[in-house]
DNA sequence: CACGATACCTGTAAGC
DNA sequence: TGCTTACAGGTATCGT
């Protein structure tokens, strides 16, 4: 489910009940999800005042004053619900605080993982070594530039849309905005990264900068949904251009949006603006 | 090494 | 109504 604008409003809402409160209690409901949970996860958050909290590409962060950093990742169908009226039995991960707010990580695919490191050293984590620059500028770079892209791109003989989709190009990116991004930018999905002409850089910087924003913007106005159990995550998918509209009109163009298959996921694309 | 295919797991919607 | 199939926001791993 979640991409990066998706994370970064989930951090945001959980911030509002976790930032500065001390966690009285951490239960795992299973072993784990896409890993087992950190044998020493209880030990290192439970106790732990929450120092603040943030996020790298699709991973979201709880900074504790012991030194420790939970590191969550939602997968495709994870999410965070504040305050559940009954326990689901996807909930995998509770979380108590001291004051009393319920924080269940709850996740029906179990893609999603959780990790514990320390605070030290976080950007040599195995985790976050490898990825890409932050699309956006913040805490952890100034945000892509069309030179970035220019530079990933060069020589390589892979599809743009896959190349946008490896989070060591651009950490973050998933399948619906590269979707988006690739259409206003008009840049083919299926187009080698190599023959991606130079003057479409500029465009498609700025086309992932405009798109995640927007989405952030529209978690945001919708952020009070993270105060209720149902964990909504708000997608802007009113907004969503090409991206599930396979034989609708084009916005752009007035063309047909196709849908076609890369490496196994879906793109969307209309062949009169992209090319 | 770069690239594409596949596996992981459950829920939902569509088709028969 | 029930059964089957396709597909879903991600990532790690395995061949070629």
């Amino acid at each position: 489910m979640p991409e990066l604008p998706e994370v970064e409003t989930t951090v945001r809402g959980l911030a509002s009940v976790l930032d500065g409160r001390r966690i009285m209690r951490i239960e795992t409901r299973r072993e784990g999800l896409r890993r087992p949970f950190p044998a020493d996860l209880v030990q290192r958050m439970q106790g732990a005042r929450v120092t603040g909290l943030s996020r790298r590409a699709k991973y979201g962060l709880v900074h504790s004053d012991r030194g420790g950093v939970m590191i969550f990742h939602l997968g495709m169908s994870g999410r965070w619900r504040i305050d559940p009226e009954t326990i689901d039995k996807h909930d995998h991960l509770l979380i108590e605080t001291d004051e009393g707010h319920l924080l269940a990580l709850n996740d029906a695919r179990r893609f999603g993982s959780v990790d514990v490191a320390d605070e030290a050293g976080l950007a040599q984590h195995p985790l976050f070594a490898g990825l890409g620059p932050e699309p956006l500028a913040g805490p952890w770079g100034q945000g892509i530039t069309a030179a970035h892209l220019a530079a990933a791109f060069k020589g390589r003989s892979a599809p743009a849309k896959a190349l946008l989709l490896d989070q060591r190009t651009v950490a973050g990116l998933g399948n619906i905005y590269v979707c988006e991004a690739l259409h206003m930018a008009g840049i083919a999905p299926a187009r080698a990264g190599a023959k991606v002409a130079k003057a479409r850089f500029e465009p498609l910087a700025a086309a992932i900068h405009q798109v995640l924003e927007a989405a952030i913007e529209a978690g945001g106005s919708t952020l009070r949904d993270y105060a209720r159990p149902d964990g909504e995550l708000g997608y802007f998918a009113k907004d969503w251009r090409v991206y599930g509209r396979a034989g609708a009109d084009c916005p752009a163009c007035g063309g047909v949006v196709e849908r076609l298959v890369q490496s196994g996921r879906s793109s969307f694309w209309c062949r009169g603006c992209q090319k």
